[in-house]
DNA sequence: GATGAATGAGACTTCATTCAT
DNA sequence: TATGAATGAAGTCTCATTCAT
């Protein structure tokens, strides 16, 4: 009765929505075609999700840990607040590279959802907040950064940026690359982060 | 048989619209919801809309045309770039914060619909895109800002901001004003944008 | 309150009438478009006709009945059976072939219609049948006609068949004439319906 | 996704749709009416037909297929041109007083359908005008028919008389059997299209 | 008499979810 | 576990008719 929140088709039906959702658009995205592209029955669907909130909720929560989880362990080794902004930029900007569907999904498509999943949504989102503001702080701390702008607005001006961004980019069809905007949005950034007297440092290379 | 554009039920239409989804959610708001909210029949809606569709476009041009025809005014007779910066950033979240409904629907659920809705909402939203970018290439001929930043991406990170700013501002139910954010915000802009000799200017207080 | 049957706009509805259905069909012939074409408002067909269904029934009596009159009239004259049946399928045929309008209408949009036109319709059509009937028993009486033919059952063959060849020719979209159908069906009747030992008088080239 | 053209359900949806339009009429007879007539949910019409207008189509063409199927095979064994027309005229009549529901669609409200379904019905109904056609040119073949008379039009008299003898006999709440017409209507129309010198034969008795 | 903006009942269709197999 | 045919609630839109002006 209750859900089973692993196996392999679990996964598969996560994939095959990314898919759906990201070829047909968020409101053309019917469990019967998720279904379909996962090779499972619509029932099935039933038997790993309690309904089709559940799937989208869980399909932006897995896809949002992994990468904060991802993200969590490369920024964990490095001390450098610059170089770790730097990482994640590029992280950030790689993955949805890397990964048109999944671009698409999160940038456009998931905000279409209405406001359950959104709240489900939150949970990750805001973990991923947490890595931002915390690099902040960091920098902060090292008198990098600097001192008189408040954590909180830091991680809006950070994430708003990169998130307008990759919107640009999405909605434009990916007609350029995504990566090379890293550097330019890392520049900007560093820029307007750094304290004072503190010499920005430039992107490190082996990040892009 | 074409659908009426003007009038007194027309905008009673588009104020009702506007108030229905920002209490029920994108997705929950149906047509004959939005009707009785107006006071009239659920087939009067179609006498000034061609569809459901058509009214949702038709409220964000309004509101979004009002906006910019109001700050593409206010701004016009203003010649220091960072007073303009200073002025749109005010414009942007006293909109917001003087109505609440508006806020919901403009930062959320607008948000949640579909392909052919974005597509209309593109074309007032280009234009608030081009009146924050005319603004910084002003700052970067009269060199008070930046000459080393993409105009595209100074937009990017202006818009970016104030967007999430607003975003959490809305998401957190509006328990702390909004206004409050227009200074913090201006300074991190400014100096992000910002020629490296230059003063920046204190937000003027009148813009407030 | 009660309908006015006669008038200028009383006409101009039926007229109207007959053109938006042979243009647009059927089902696709709202009030409002047949009060467009007429030149008078909507609530105006209500001045004149009891509802929809009584324009249709009283466009169908006019014209028919107008029809009948017609053809009762010139027939009246006349003598002979064969003549009169010759000048029946002439009437028929340039009246359909004339008005191209009513042909669609008649033919093909009215009989789409529901079954309280169809009753509203059924008065006019009888006496139509009946001039039919007539011309054949005169021809019985008169021994031209076969002896032992029900009058119904030849009626029934002479209208089915001129209905069904008008039919075909209107559903061909007019590609032929229709008139070059009279000589023919003229020759095929009077042949069917001719006493064994009389002579089919040819057409008489002046009804044509 | 693609409507299921088959299975017992497919046969009982177009059974209710013949008899809920019978008993209704065409413009009153709702997708929900033919739905509980089947004794399935509404939306179970969906999986089966694409919409409405599939169903009605479908209708058609089902009955018309079996009965130009049927009258096909039938007529094939059958060598003389008279009997031919004869078998013709009796299956035709037999099958519309059979089933009297069938009987009021075909003749009465399916021709109440609009453009497309009429597009729909052409291209069984153009099968039956062939099988009438070949009957009456191998008549001709075989000098028992009249060479003079066009095979269309031949065609357009034994339809069009045959179908206003069912409609009328339809349209007059079939008081009376419909089969006594048979003969009749065989000897009117042997008697039309026999060649000069050709004695008629009798309707064979068997054929009733 | 004439207008035409407004009405609102009602129809078709979709699709998330269930449950017998 | 898995299936997928069946369900039926619910939403958008049309259009004949009315009535205040």
């Amino acid at each position: 009765m209750a859900a089973k929140r692993t196996g392999e088709k679990y996964n598969a039906i996560i994939e095959a929505a990314v898919k759906v959702i990201a070829e047909n658009g968020y409101h053309n995205s019917q469990v019967s075609k998720i279904a379909r592209e996962a090779g499972v029955a619509d029932g099935t669907i039933y038997l790993y999700f309690k309904n089709k909130e559940d799937l989208l909720i869980s399909l932006f929560q897995v896809k949002m840990g992994d990468f904060t989880a991802g993200a969590r362990k490369e920024l964990n080794d490095m001390q450098n607040p610059f170089a770790k902004l730097a990482k994640l930029i590029s992280l950030h900007f790689n993955l949805l590279e890397a990964d048109r569907h999944l671009a698409l999904v999160v940038q456009i498509q998931l905000r279409q959802s209405n406001a359950s999943i959104r709240e489900g949504i939150a949970a990750p989102l805001k973990k991923y907040f947490k890595i931002i503001e915390e690099i902040f702080n960091e920098g902060v701390r090292s008198n990098v950064f600097r001192q008189d702008i408040n954590p909180k607005l830091a991680r809006q001006m950070i994430f708003g940026t990169m998130d307008e961004v990759a919107t640009s980019w999405v909605m434009s069809q990916r007609h350029y690359s995504l990566k090379d905007q890293i550097i330019p949005v890392y520049n900007l950034l560093a820029q307007a982060l750094s304290a004072p007297d503190v010499k920005i440092e430039p992107f490190p290379v082996k990040y892009i």
